[in-house]
DNA sequence: TCCGACTGTGTTATAGTGTTACGCGAGCGT
DNA sequence: ACGCTCGCGTAACACTATAACACAGTCGGA
């Protein structure tokens, strides 16, 4: 997939950026010694349909169209998979989930959230997580996952106003 | 209420410390001419009692007692109150709210929450505000609200481990 | 004084999100 | 075949949050 962190934010060839993806999620899986199985693989397929989070509700009613199962855990145990696998974060702020823009690719992820359009773009977050161990290092906490969410306008969105 | 960020991770005066910030919180409420009514102060004490992110429903169950009333909304509106005057967060990682350590002074929170004893401070986000401006600045995304929430040890649980 | 408009609190009911617990079958090594 | 683990499926439930409505108090103006 696309480096281009704003490639959320507009047109590009998504066929290509999400069979890009699908690929390196194989890779990593393979790596890992796990397996990307049919669910797994086609809730990753979901994910990446759309720059946008989707709630784990509306990926299990696609799952369900696809012919899984169609009770919550199905849905939630796929998801937290691919977010183990770092193929995935999970945007608590929306209750959703979103593909990850760069598999693989070791980062503190930084989301931005269109508050006009629902597009969420992960910005490289290697400036802001410095910042935090920081501040964090000043009081002697010492972090291990960090997630940043922030909401504003994307450029299309913020043009428009 | 003290500016130590790192009040919640050891032993500190904390009926002043309350008390300050009530006494703030009373001061912020006059100045933005909103009513700090005995539901939405009786709230803010709850929250005030521990250095600890608490559900809205314990929050509730803690009105409830007091006399008010025991639905949902009673809960949820009181503390989005105080969330709009700034006088407490909400931590969606945790689905649970606390109170601002510093009330009043405009500022990006950035959470740390200790994974061993459920404490959250709250560190000051002047360089990671800044940090994540200039990163979101790169893609012509502007933010108008972000909220850092990380997880790790605490002082105290990190020199027990 | 009376009449609205507004705000705040309370209620019931319901929607949305996430988890626990259990069974079954496929694959794998012994 | 046996027992093991893992992935998938189910039902049932727990937790989190909102919608919609009723009512009381307050305040300003006709």
């Amino acid at each position: 997939m696309t480096l281009d962190p704003a490639a959320a934010f507009h047109e590009h060839d998504h066929g290509a950026c999400a069979a890009s993806a699908l690929e390196q999620a194989e890779t990593i899986c393979a790596q890992n010694g796990v397996r990307l199985t049919p669910v797994r693989r086609r809730t990753l397929e979901i994910l990446l349909e759309e720059h946008r989070a989707m709630g784990a509700y509306d990926v299990l009613a696609k799952l369900a169209e696809a012919g899984f199962g169609k009770q919550p855990p199905v849905a939630y145990r796929a998801l937290d998979f691919l977010v183990e696998q770092g193929l995935a974060h999970r945007i608590r702020r929306l209750n959703a989930f979103t593909a990850c823009t760069r598999p693989g690719d070791a980062h503190a992820p930084v989301f931005l959230i269109c508050t006009n359009c629902d597009a969420v773009a992960e910005a490289p977050g290697g400036e802001v997580r410095r910042a935090l161990d920081t501040a964090a290092g000043e009081i002697g906490f010492s972090v291990t996952r960090a997630n940043v969410e922030a909401v504003g306008l994307c450029p299309a969105c913020g043009d428009a106003a």
